[in-house]
DNA sequence: CTACAGCATTGGAGCGCTCCAACCAATAGA
DNA sequence: TCTATTGGTTGGAGCGCTCCAATGCTGTAG
């Protein structure tokens, strides 16, 4: 059960202790000779060094914190891929932890985090109050990813929803669509980002904006299109502020005997596994997510090497997948 | 930048560094003045313990490590989730890792959970090798979860997916079904079982099994269906492997113009959130996740904490969530 | 033959903490 | 009055490692 430790190994090998700490860092002024000789001992003995003890000494950590609001969430896991990806090339890991969108249970997730003093933190889409990330930017780089923040030393990546939902108003609009409905994240994050981009987007194309109160839910998606079908004239295309939402108005339109794309085109945003199910298929925006985690863990790495103090703030450009629920108005599929 | 340390506390209160460690663990043998002055005192410093140097000279660990072979699984998602709260509960802390599903990646991603010296280790439907598995075992507790195993020194928690898919047999059956036919899993986690109870339940019921090939994804539920079609008889009624692989099957129904469940009905497994979604409704077996997770966290504690060494195989048993997608055979919805 | 590089190697201090034996009142028991 | 006992407190050793100054060793120049 007990680990061999490094004094174990070099005893076996009959060096010091210092010559086996050079040889698992991969010193180059190591002889050939012992340096094998230490390796065949730890190879014989299973040793693997320590992280916890080497980071201790070294006042150095080779870990990145990951805070993610909510792992159901599709989003987060290939933002993590990313961040995994580029932390793993520079020799990082990850250790990750959720806060399941409570304030509370954010914040215990936060300090469990903080004190194994990692080399940086990556929030995800926190709700923690901006107090606690500027606190703890004090002592390690921070960035957040979709979530903005004026904290000057903290960095940011996000992606730009004003002008996401503005390709997708041009897109409907191209395809001859004038009676365009939003259909509202409210309180969710990057809600009002994209809400904005609706309405000037409308605006630019002269066209009247129809804003219905809803959520980041499918139940809350096929809520809002009762709504609209109870409170009178029904648009001739739906863009929803998420991928769950719209699939929840899709279903809804098909209840109420209107076809997608037929009657009523419908868009969601974040281009989610479930968009692109070929039972879905969805017309949405696309997020690069991936892009996303690999920007977060660079500005973090690049601040931990002490390359850069000011802070960055990545906005990065989304693109429209058009699939199969937009069509021209009114030509019934 | 530079961190308070326990010394830092000890000054500044007027005590000695072992008195700043005795309240820090809420040890009761130190006197309320004290105890409230080495509060103060670490307030005022924003001190806050270092989970590595405690670890360190303890010589034990509030870590639990996870390995998650794939995060863009929802299922894994709510296994954490159930991890997560045993292990607050407990004074445990998670730290996770992903493997993507390659046994040379989720090898290093074992090795750097392991540097760490955590407590345990859960492993979620992993693909190393056993022999990977038991020598770590030879350290310290580990739990599979979504994956058995043989080795005596290593917990296991399963659901009874022979038992599941004899459910969804079942209910066709009860429903007047008698051509149905299974979407394979191939080679994936947990087919071998979910193939092995669809066929004895079938022969329970004295009809002849058919197996077509497939996988774990909705492309692959599509082509399963075409080969259905092109090969001649269509069942009435098909039971996927998992829940991606049932909504690929009923678009490609759908698209040869087959209703779902007026000509076809079709069973998923997992009961993912896609299934819940109103659009697909999908009559579904239920893994009881956040009890899997609960339970794997529970089993590496009682080992943890010496209360047990022998393996304990849990197995825990499925349910069947009937929605849409399944109705009497020829009932032409 | 001495001096001095240059290099591989080493002992020791120290990272922030826990743990233990020792210590020091203050009180209780004889 | 003296010795136990108890409860609170402390210094020091040590967890497994890194880092640095110092050491020994070879080889080459003076």
């Amino acid at each position: 059960m007990a680990r061999p430790t490094m004094e174990d190994v070099a005893k076996r090998a009959g060096v010091s202790r210092a010559l086996v700490s050079l040889v698992m860092r991969g010193s180059p002024k190591v002889s050939e000779q012992r340096r094998t000789a230490v390796l065949r001992a730890a190879e014989e003995l299973g040793y693997s060094p320590h992280a916890m003890a080497r980071s201790l000494a070294s006042r150095t950590s080779t870990v990145l914190g990951v805070m993610v609001s909510d792992l159901h969430n599709a989003f987060f896991a290939e933002v993590v891929d990313g961040l995994d990806s580029v932390a793993r090339e520079q020799g990082f890991e990850l250790i990750i932890n959720t806060g399941g969108r409570s304030p509370a249970r954010e914040r215990r997730a936060l300090d469990s985090l903080l004190s194994f003093r990692p080399a940086g933190l990556a929030l995800l889409s926190p709700v923690v109050p901006t107090a606690a990330i500027s606190t703890a930017a004090d002592h390690l780089p921070i960035v957040l990813v979709a979530r903005s923040s004026r904290v000057s030393t903290v960095d940011t990546v996000n992606d730009d929803g004003e002008q996401g939902v503005g390709l997708a108003v041009d897109h409907l609009v191209s395809l001859g669509h004038r009676d365009i409905v939003h259909l509202d994240g409210g309180e969710g994050s990057q809600a009002g980002p994209r809400r904005r981009g609706y309405v000037s987007a409308m605006a630019r194309h002269g066209l009247d904006p129809r804003v219905v109160d809803s959520e980041y839910t499918d139940t809350a998606g096929a809520r809002a299109v009762q709504e609209l079908r109870g409170g009178g004239r029904m648009p001739t295309a739906v863009i929803s502020c998420n991928d769950f939402n719209a699939v929840g108005a899709i279903s809804a339109l098909e209840e109420a005997g209107l076809g997608v794309p037929g009657d009523v085109s419908v868009v969601g945003y974040d281009n989610t596994s479930l968009a692109a199910l070929r039972h879905v298929s969805l017309t949405t925006v696309d997020q690069p997510r991936n892009e996303m985690g690999r920007l977060a863990a660079e500005a973090l790495l690049q601040r931990v090497r002490g390359e850069r103090t000011d802070p960055v703030r990545h906005l990065l450009h989304p693109s429209l997948v058009v699939r199969s629920t937009t069509a021209p108005p009114g030509g019934a599929s």
